[in-house]
DNA sequence: TATTCGTGGTA
DNA sequence: TTACCAAGAAT
């Protein structure tokens, strides 16, 4: 209908907003300079379900240690996960390092441009794929991120809930696509849902596309994008034992490559279940012990939340003698370096929880 | 298609 | 305090 095709969102309203907004960021080209692939890259693999504001200082050191996709590529894959520890869904570190690899191996060194080819390395997915390629390369793509969902589902007035709304969404994101300035075009509805669009409370008065918005219209733009319910969130509990040797080393283990903080560094731990009972005996609490020792318990419990569980943690500590060797498949770390390792915050705050309890009750049993 | 995968900020 | 959320990918 003609009605419809008026109230059409018009691409080059966004744009305009854009050009009279547009916002600096460390990964982010200035006006009509051209963009660096490797930056780009690197930063939409840390913003992957990551706010600007945390991935910001570790795109800076890793530009620092790394400054090209070649130094990447040649690092030891220990080092990248190091410069990660804190960051969080460490999977994407290690397909960042399989993909510099195989930038530089495949392509020697240049990332390739096209969709297709970007999505067939690791850690590239539909929208890395085309956020790439529109944002490095200035090709046509279509980019749908969580902001583009929800920027999308409001114009239109999406009722079906997502992720079952994909497809739908993505395909009326292209139908506003622009004749060109792709790549502007997509940090345009990116920043529009980042600033503007926001999940509660929309600035819907300041919004180039308020006219046309079909949700605006009917006020009720915060209604969507619709979502399906989500899953309770189980708490699962374990043992954490923390070992300190007389020397000033401390007991860690190296998890498996593959599951949760694959790679990461541990301070070891019996396993975590929603059965386990942390109000057991000290005999029960320390049949998973690394060591036969003599435990104390710290206080409290280390708690850590992570996307589809909550985790809290008993810690127990010990103090062995310099000569101790470490038990299979765990290794002695200086304390005094500890920061530096690749350990992931759940154990970081085990670590803080142990010494804790050492400092205020340093002669406890 | 549904799960699994972190972390820190915010209301 | 709880619940939600952030430039998703892999399986």
């Amino acid at each position: 209908m003609a009605a419809a095709a008026e109230t059409l969102p018009d691409p080059a309203a966004l744009l305009a907003w854009y050009d009279r907004n547009r916002r600096t960021l460390p990964w982010r080209a200035s006006a009509g300079e051209a963009a660096d692939p490797y930056r780009v890259w690197l930063s939409e693999i840390m913003l992957q379900q990551t706010t600007v504001k945390a991935a910001g200082p570790y795109f800076l050191r890793f530009l620092k240690s790394f400054p090209d996709v070649a130094k990447l590529a040649a690092a030891p894959l220990e080092d990248v996960l190091k410069l990660w520890a804190g960051l969080g869904y460490y999977s994407r570190a290690r397909n960042l390092h399989a993909c510099a690899k195989a930038v530089a191996e495949r392509y020697r060194g240049r990332f390739p441009e096209s969709e297709g080819e970007l999505l067939s390395l690791p850690g590239i997915g539909a929208y890395t794929a085309a956020a790439i390629s529109a944002i490095a390369f200035g090709r046509k793509a279509t980019v749908v991120d969580g902001n583009v969902e929800r920027v999308v589902s409001r114009l239109f007035a999406v009722e079906a809930p997502t992720p079952g709304a994909k497809p739908l969404i993505r395909r009326l994101a292209a139908s506003l696509s622009p004749p060109g300035r792709w790549g502007d075009f997509a940090q345009a509805m990116m920043d529009l849902g980042a600033t503007i669009c926001t999940p509660r409370r929309p600035a819907c008065a300041l919004c180039p596309w308020s006219g046309p918005c079909a949700a605006r219209k009917a006020g009720t733009q915060e209604l969507y994008p619709r979502k399906a319910p989500k899953a309770v969130r189980p708490t699962r509990r374990g043992v954490a034992f923390w070992v300190e040797r007389e020397d000033g080393m401390a007991l860690v283990r190296t998890r498996p490559e593959k599951g949760l903080l694959g790679g990461m560094t541990e301070i070891p731990t019996g396993r975590w279940a929603e059965d386990v009972d942390l109000d057991a005996t000290p005999a029960a609490l320390e049949a998973e012990a690394p060591l036969a020792a003599r435990w104390s318990r710290a206080s409290g419990l280390a708690t850590h939340v992570f996307t589809h569980f909550a985790l809290e943690l008993a810690v127990l500590t010990t103090r062995v003698p310099a000569a101790t060797a470490a038990p299979d498949g765990a290794r002695w770390v200086p304390i005094a370096t500890l920061d530096g390792e690749a350990i992931p915050s759940a154990f970081r705050k085990v670590v803080i929880h142990a010494i804790g309890a050492a400092r205020s009750a340093p002669q406890a049993r």
